[in-house]
RNA sequence: GUGGGCGUAGCUCAGUUGGUUAGAGCGCCAGGUUGUGGUCCUGGAGGUCGCGGGUUCGACCCCCGUCGCUCACCCCA
């Protein structure tokens, strides 16, 4: 038809319509009823931010800022990048604005990281996410992570595990990083091919590699959890016996660092069984007393969770779960057949009534319309025609129904007070 | 960044050893007598066979390149 070459979304990008977002609606409506039950209120940061926040955010060495950042460079030569991740630029709001703590926040957000996508992984998703700022009090984890939990069990996700483990505070996790680094010094030779050569820049990232040679290296050696101090320790015990007080089951990885500079003490991860694919983890997060600091701020602790908006509807389709959980179908369909436009109004009344209701246009016959009515899955279909008109009444069509004559005429004035009564019921 | 698989109608796909006007199902549109959807019947619209080049008398089919999709590694949501 057109010579105009078909525009694309760009690659590893994707267009969200039909039941498909509904479904969205579903989730992100859920998660604000969630956020709102624990005392989070809703923040707006800017998609795009000077890239120092994320660099200084989650560390110039991590994966994230080296290698998937999206940076740019505006008209007026200031350096920035699209977020890769929420923490970062809300606890840049949070120095900024310094509100009064303690300070709950929640968002919805895209995320943008330059990677090659695949299944579960995208360059532009979005997350879910929560964070508090202001005190290091264990209740905090606690209630940050039973929300999350809630949150999945809520959705219908049976098959999900919480994964738990504490990084330290700055002294301990140095102390450890130190003693890694001194080990893997010393066997270096025996790491896998990716890091060989690269272990020193972020030791920790080590633990992450399920290669076997270095999965061998890293399985013997110092190990986290010893070198924590008793104040970690502490926390720790008191995150994890709250968890179980509240009945969310946990399970500890001493190798659970994460990818993030930021994080501090309690870190955790929500791994979906659902998914056979490597990208399994729907949520994520952990404590960050440092970040505040680091950002400019004055000595504040801060926790938080994300979720993968994207992971979810997969794993949730892996889990066979289907329902949109918020309704989006039509309560009426008006068809219209005077010729002279009468849906208008009568649409009018409907939605003022909060009916859902909408039309066929271009003056279809009625068949089409009907058909079209049929499509919508409206409840019923209002059909308005001559002959209605002039007695001044219109039909009431059950859509739903089987039967071959499922209507009925009723006074014009009585239409909103007889769907309230049919459809609300 | 590296590697595997795949690109034929809006969607899911068929297309015989390369051989005339490229097909199906679904969807969409219009009809099936005068105002009625969901089933059924009939008809219709819609494709530069991803794009470019090559081989050939002839290419959807073979070769090369390219773009895109997809899966995996890495890492994360």
């Amino acid at each position: 038809m057109s010579e105009v070459p078909i525009l694309r979304a760009p690659v590893g990008t994707h267009d969200v319509l039909g039941p498909e977002s509904a479904r969205w609606e579903g989730l992100i409506a859920t998660f604000a009823q969630f956020a709102y039950r624990y005392g989070f209120s809703l923040v707006l940061t800017p998609l795009f931010e000077d890239v120092g926040v994320f660099n200084r955010g989650i560390g110039e060495d991590s994966d994230v800022a080296t290698k998937e950042m999206y940076v740019f460079e505006d008209r007026g030569g200031r350096h920035y990048a699209l977020r890769p991740e929420g923490t970062a630029s809300v606890v840049r709001a949070f120095v900024q604005h310094q509100p009064v703590t303690p300070w709950k926040a929640w968002y919805v957000t895209p995320a943008f990281r330059y990677e090659r996508p695949q299944s579960g992984r995208y360059r532009q998703h979005h997350q879910l996410g929560v964070e508090a700022l202001g005190t290091d009090d264990p209740a905090l984890d606690v209630e940050v992570i039973a929300l999350a939990w809630r949150f999945f069990q809520s959705l219908g996700l049976t098959r999900v595990r919480l994964v738990i483990n504490s990084m330290g505070h700055d002294e301990c996790r140095g102390r450890y990083v130190a003693a890694l680094r001194a080990h893997l010094e010393a066997n270096a030779s025996r790491l896998c091919d990716e890091h060989r050569e690269v272990w020193r820049r972020n030791p920790l990232r080590l633990l992450d590699c399920k290669r076997d040679e270095c999965v061998a290296v890293t399985g013997v050696g110092p190990q986290l959890p010893d070198y924590l101090c008793d104040d970690c320790r502490a926390h720790f015990a008191q995150v994890t016996e709250g968890l179980v007080q509240l009945g969310v089951p946990w399970t500890r990885d001493p190798r659970l660092v994460r990818g993030f500079d930021y994080y501090t003490r309690t870190t955790f991860e929500f791994v979906a069984d659902a998914l056979d694919g490597a990208q399994n983890a729907i949520g994520g997060g952990g404590r960050y007393d440092g970040l505040v600091e680091r950002l400019g701020g004055p000595a504040t602790s801060g926790i938080g969770f994300a979720s993968g908006v994207e992971r979810l509807l997969l794993a949730l389709g892996a889990e066979g779960v289907t329902t949109s959980l918020v309704r989006r179908e039509l309560d009426v369909f008006v068809v219209d057949t005077t010729g002279h436009d009468a849906a208008t109004t009568l649409l009018d009344d409907l939605r003022g009534a909060g009916f859902a209701s909408d039309r066929a246009y271009d003056g279809r016959s009625m068949k089409a319309q009907m058909r079209v009515a049929d499509r919508s899955g409206a409840r019923v279909a209002v059909l308005v025609g001559p002959r209605e008109e002039s007695a001044g009444q219109v039909t009431i069509r059950d859509l739903r129904s089987e039967e071959s004559v499922p209507q009925h005429l009723v006074a014009r004035h009585d239409l909103v007070a007889t769907l309230t009564r049919l459809l609300t019921k």
